[in-house]
DNA sequence: CTAGGGTTAG
């Protein structure tokens, strides 16, 4: 029977209710309850309208369409049903709803606070809406809120989203108290934003005890992906001491972390301790694993381990594909990348996406199969983006492809997305075929068109400090000493048949106006600090953000052998460990 | 816990 007046309805009715929102557990039984709650017209009773809406908001059932319907339904909402339909539109596919939800509360003349506030910060972080965000920044403060600390460090992030490392850091300055989440929101902005040095400094700062909270596992996440970036291999080891005496050592995804930076880091052993420690392992595990394999160039292990994964159940991704895909382009293994290619959609039903497509074209251009890789490009479903062009770009410098490499140059201009790098990579397709005359025309138009290289940098990170070099650097407190060693380890290696490299590979114009001086690369300067700062026998390990030029490859090798160092250079794409005058790529690429 | 905020692997 239906109860005459639904305010009335019984205290048992309601908690009936309650607790059969509480353990639904089927999108159906949702329906069913709607249903229930309208034909009951409980809509009326404000607990078990709010209960519901945030029930439906909430996942798994999370669709927005169905609490937006739900929420118009409610005549009078309160503020705690603003607040929860505002959260539901902040972490939906449609955030933007949530801040209109707003305004149309403010028009209403309905009160708010802080969280609405804070759902609208998470929308605006979700758009990277700079204007949104400053809006709501500028109502925080006029509602007084600007001391509550969860609310600040939302905006934090939002800042951070939004590129404005400087805005977080003044609002994370202004904060009244910060606790370790507020302290990794600054740390994942300095991540984003390019400032893994800081990263460093903060995790020192932290363990020291001089930011009154304790590092937790998100940090670690945080640091670990620094040290990755930085090739901070003994800083990384630091924060995995860290991770086992807190007692985070079966944290899947710290244990996955791990994995990455001890492989991107060249220690290829210690990502396989780790991995084998782990009592419970993802695709993520194996996916790090095997990408992890490919960048130190075992392209044949990587492939073992894919093959171990799907013997152990586990089902392969997106990322996986990448990952073998890459080994297989990095290790030359033609036939076994084409074959992965095609199973992974037949077999897998996982389309191609761009990376795909990137490695392929990585594969077959590195082979020299220059045309088929053209093929494949103009094949692909989906739009061709920039970086797989500069891929093909690449292999046709390799191969002195100077006719395809015009064309693939063509096709940049036409995404309007042509780059510095890319005049650079055909420049020295023409000079690979000594057509100067070429070369000169394009160094022109670079300079006519005010087309400036990307700078080239490398870091080395010794003891928690990030020490950062660019070409013909003179900013070093040691710059002397540097360059005292950097002429000595010239004619050192000069003596064991170094030849230094001018005219193969014109990274740099500037050096080459200079009337063919060969400038003193980034990753040289880095070098001779490491020989300097370091005892001998030390491994050297540098981060570059380009791509190592012929001329530091040969000099890194001759090097590795005369001075008994190994090593590690990592640069945009793959890790080049040097040790006895030779280095884990076969040849240069 | 009963409405509810911030960071998070390959």
């Amino acid at each position: 029977m239906r109860p005459a007046n639904p305010v009335s309805c019984s205290q048992g009715a309601s908690e009936q209710l309650i607790s059969l929102i509480k353990s639904c557990a089927h999108e159906s039984h949702l329906l069913q309850i709607h249903a229930h709650i309208l034909r009951t017209r409980s809509l009326e009773d404000p607990t078990i309208s709010l209960r519901f809406l945030s029930r439906v908001s909430l996942s798994p059932f999370g669709r927005v369409s169905y609490a937006r319907r739900f929420f118009s339904q409610i005549k009078n909402p309160s503020l705690a049903e603003f607040n929860t339909m505002i959260r539901a539109y902040s972490g939906s596919d449609s955030p933007e709803e949530g801040l209109y939800l707003y305004r149309e509360m403010r028009r209403l003349g309905e009160r708010t606070n802080s969280l609405t506030s804070s759902f609208c910060i998470k929308s605006c972080t979700k758009m990277a809406s700079l204007t949104g965000g400053l809006q709501i920044h500028g109502r925080i403060v006029r509602d007084g809120h600007q001391s509550d600390s969860l609310l600040l460090t939302a905006l934090m992030d939002f800042y951070s989203i939004c590129c404005k490392s400087e805005q977080a850091c003044a609002v994370f300055d202004e904060m009244p108290e910060r606790d370790t989440v507020a302290w990794n929101v600054l740390i994942s902005c300095y991540l984003r934003n390019c400032r893994t040095r800081d990263v460093l400094a903060v995790f020192d700062a932290m363990i020291g005890g001089e930011c009154g909270c304790q590092p937790d596992d998100v940090t670690c996440l945080h640091v670990l992906q620094a040290c990755t970036s930085l090739n901070a291999l003994e800083f990384g080891g630091r924060v995995h001491e860290y991770i086992q005496e807190r007692g985070y050592g079966d944290a899947v995804k710290l244990c996955n972390s791990l994995i990455t930076m001890y492989s991107r880091c060249g220690s290829m052993d210690k990502a396989f301790m780790v991995f084998k420690g782990m009592r419970v392992k993802n695709v993520v595990s194996w996916s790090a694993l095997i990408s992890g394999l490919a960048m130190n160039g075992k392209g044949r292990e990587a492939i073992e381990a894919y093959l171990a994964m799907l013997r152990a159940n586990v089902v392969p991704d997106d990322q996986t594909f990448t990952g073998v895909l890459s080994a297989c382009s990095h290790s030359g293994l033609v036939e076994e990348g084409m074959l992965f290619f095609e199973e992974m959609s037949k077999d897998f039903q996982r389309m191609p996406n761009v990376h795909h497509y990137g490695c392929m074209v990585d594969l077959l251009g590195r082979a020299g199969l220059l045309d088929q890789a053209y093929e494949l490009i103009m094949s692909m479903s989906s739009k061709p983006d920039s970086t797989i062009w500069r891929t093909l770009l690449g292999a046709c410098r390799i191969h002195r492809h100077v006719a395809l490499g015009e064309r693939v140059v063509w096709h940049l201009t036409e995404l309007k997305a042509q780059e510095a790098g890319d005049y650079v990579l055909l420049l020295n397709t023409y000079s690979s075929v000594g057509d100067w005359e070429r070369v000169t025309e394009v160094r022109k138009f670079m300079k006519d068109n005010g087309i400036q290289t990307t700078p080239g940098c490398t870091t080395i990170t010794l003891n928690g400090i990030v020490h950062e070099f660019t070409v013909d650097d003179v900013s070093h407190p040691r710059q002397n000493e540097i360059y005292t060693m950097l002429d000595e380890i010239g004619s050192q290696l000069k003596i064991a048949g170094y030849v230094p490299e001018i005219s193969s590979e014109l990274h740099n114009l500037s050096s080459e106006e200079k009337g063919y001086r060969l400038s003193n690369h980034s990753e040289k300067l880095a070098i001779a600090f490491g020989i300097l700062a370091t005892p001998p026998g030390t491994t050297i390990r540098l981060a570059n953000n380009l791509r190592i030029c012929v001329d530091c490859h040969n000099f890194a090798k001759v090097l590795s052998s005369v001075y008994d160092r190994m090593v590690i250079i990592r640069d945009r794409s793959r890790l080049h460990h040097f040790q006895g005058g030779h280095c884990s790529c076969n040849d240069y690429w």
